[in-house]
RNA sequence: CGGGGCGUAGCGCAGUCUGGUAGCGCACCUGCCUUGGGAGCAGGGGGCCGGAGGUUCGAAUCCUCUCGCCCCGACCA
């Protein structure tokens, strides 16, 4: 493709508007711009970067035997309220009515629209299993859309379905997936974890999250580097460290509206570590007290797995329910239940004395209160692993993919059932499968970008190589650039032509913003001597080679060696 | 939805406090010149100052309302 005819916007000034690095080098680079909130114009570099993505992925996918099919985004509400999505999700869902005023939805997701086609179509054991895909736009009205295209209204997703005889059977559909997935994200070049993950509102029992370490991320994973413990920070066990406690006799102290563990910690000369810090919520049936140490954070929904949808206390509440108000509450004496974390099992702590300007001291688990003991803060660095005691390691990483065991959550009440060979009703087990080619897109900039700009791996790049002639008005200069160009193109090798009227500093410039893994540096000089320059956008190496030699060396030495 | 910030030329910004003819750099157009790391010279085009009301002789500037965008948090099936 020749530069001067295609619409690569390239822009010298970060606009100010971009955080996130893949967002401002891909509104540099001219791959993307911005229509409104959370709403973005891919641009012919972008489109051919997420179309390379999506036929690995189409690949992998056939690659297990799962079929591509097409489906509508714009849902009539009966399917959703049979499973009960359609007044379980919020504002989340784009809600619109027809020209009869029938309800209808903007597609956030499948699972209701496939269980719905095989609940037509699948009728017998003998048909399944069966996996089916897709790779097209969802939307969600985002509370926050964000770090460009990392988070967005408008998405393209591929996503899959299985449907299988049982659990059993499910757990090898799941495990393919899980296989091609590793495939498909190692093939973009992407360094990635596997974790264990929150099902969250999508049901089921078991999921995992595919992540890409990057700073732009949203979620946090906890890692062991040692036995290779994977897990969203919203479930990671972990054993926080125990510090040695000196003993003290079970005292009250005076604390005048010192409140937060941080001001009495200061006030009594204690790090946080020796600090109960007592929260009240309320979940659906009953208050609850939850414990954790000074130095941790409750995680929500951890405690959510625990006691259902739960909310802060008011603070009428918390005088009405323990008696003293908040700030100077301790886990001494209440009769409500209380869920304690596991990091106070021994030890011995201040909190406070349930008592307006005191605090107690010397307060020992077990003997000064009782709880249900179960893990609930957030994961922090260095922690151990539960499994081998090394400590973990706490990223920031990007969410690319998940995969989930649904069961029988969207099958059941939509009637997707068959009959075995017994000839009994069965409900069919469905597991979903997602992966935002955006977002593997991001993450590869994420993690391979320099000063300049971007550096694409080669599975990914919109092209493979970028000839730039550096003179265009110089004739042998043009003549080798034509002949190279269409030696690239005869041997089906991506090529971009800088054949801009430019100086050479403003297509160097170009070319390391745009990130195309090799330039083909063709000047005057070198051709002289019948040499072009192969630079390597990630090492930077330059490598001096005879025309004649070019395709050759790029296809074997290059290309080949990355396949 | 809560908190904070910002809307002035395609992009990056100044001007707003203290009202008085809308500016700078880059980009763009024409010509000359130049061709190994975002060249130079000369000339030129482009803005309802986000929008609506108001105050004033006069508003980018002051007041009220509104819309949009970014960041933090909540949310994220």
């Amino acid at each position: 493709m020749y530069y001067s005819k295609t619409l690569i916007p390239t822009l010298k000034e970060v606009p100010s508007d971009a955080e996130a690095i893949s967002h401002q080098l891909m509104l540099r680079a001219g791959y993307i711009r911005q229509l409104a909130t959370g709403l973005y114009i891919y641009l012919p570099l972008a489109w051919r970067v997420i179309n390379k993505i999506n036929n690995i992925i189409r690949q992998e996918m056939n690659a297990i035997e799962a079929q591509e099919l097409s489906m509508p985004v714009l849902h009539p509400a009966e399917v959703w309220q049979k499973t009960g999505r359609w007044h379980a999700i919020g504002d989340e869902m784009f809600r619109l009515k027809d020209r009869t005023k029938r309800d209808m939805c903007l597609a956030m997701t499948h699972e209701e629209i496939m269980a719905w086609l095989a609940a037509r179509e699948i009728r017998s054991y003998r048909d399944m299993p069966q996996s089916w895909y897709q790779i097209q736009t969802k939307l969600r009205d985002e509370a926050r859309p964000k770090s460009g295209i990392l988070r967005t209204r408008e998405f393209i997703m591929k996503d899959s379905y299985s449907f299988d005889v049982d659990n059993e059977a499910l757990v090898l559909s799941y495990a393919k997936h899980a296989e091609a997935y590793h495939k498909i994200f190692k093939r973009c070049g992407l360094t990635f974890y596997q974790v264990e993950s929150d099902t969250g509102m999508m049901g089921g029992s078991v999921s995992h999250e595919f992540m890409a370490p990057s700073p732009a991320g949203e979620d946090e994973v906890a890692i062991c580097p040692n036995c290779g413990y994977a897990a969203n920070v919203e479930l990671a066990k972990t054993l926080p460290e125990i510090p040695q406690y000196e003993d003290m006799d079970f005292k009250e102290i005076s604390t005048p509206n010192k409140k937060t563990v941080d001001e009495v910690s200061k006030f009594l000369n204690f790090p946080p570590e020796y600090f109960i810090k007592s929260l009240l919520v309320i979940s659906n049936e009953e208050p609850v007290l939850a414990l954790v140490r000074g130095d941790h954070t409750l995680h929500e929904k951890k405690l959510t797995h625990l006691i259902g949808n739960f909310r802060p206390a008011k603070m009428e509440e918390i005088t009405n329910i323990l008696g003293v108000e908040a700030g100077f509450i301790g886990p001494m004496g209440h009769k409500i239940k209380i869920i304690a974390d596991p990091a106070l099992s021994t030890g011995v702590y201040i909190s406070g004395a349930n008592k307006k300007d005191y605090h107690a001291k010397g307060i020992k688990p077990n003997v000064h209160f009782h709880a249900l003991w179960h893990d609930i803060h957030v994961a922090k660095d260095n922690e151990k692993c539960h499994n081998c005691q090394t400590p973990i390691r706490v990223e920031k990483v990007i969410e690319i993919g998940n995969i989930f065991q649904l069961g029988t959550k969207y099958t059941e009440p939509l009637k997707a059932v068959y009959l075995n060979s017994k000839g009994e009703e069965k409900p069919i087990v469905m597991g979903s499968y997602g992966i935002g080619p955006a977002r593997v897109a991001a993450a590869a900039i994420e993690q391979n970008h320099d000063e300049h700009g971007i550096i694409w791996p080669v599975s990914i790049a919109p092209f493979t190589v970028h000839l730039l002639p550096l003179n265009i008005a110089d004739k042998q200069t043009m003549e080798v650039c034509e002949q190279l160009y269409k030696q690239f193109n005869d041997n089906s090798i991506d090529t971009l032509v800088d054949d801009r009227n430019e100086r050479p500093g403003v297509k160097f410039k170009d070319a390391d913003l745009i990130g195309i893994p090799y330039q083909l540096v063709l000047g005057a000089k070198s051709l002289k001597e019948n040499h072009v320059e192969i630079k390597n956008r990630k090492t930077k190496e330059i490598t001096k080679v005879s025309v004649d030699d070019t395709l050759k060396i790029i296809k074997n030495d290059y290309i080949e060696k990355k396949r």
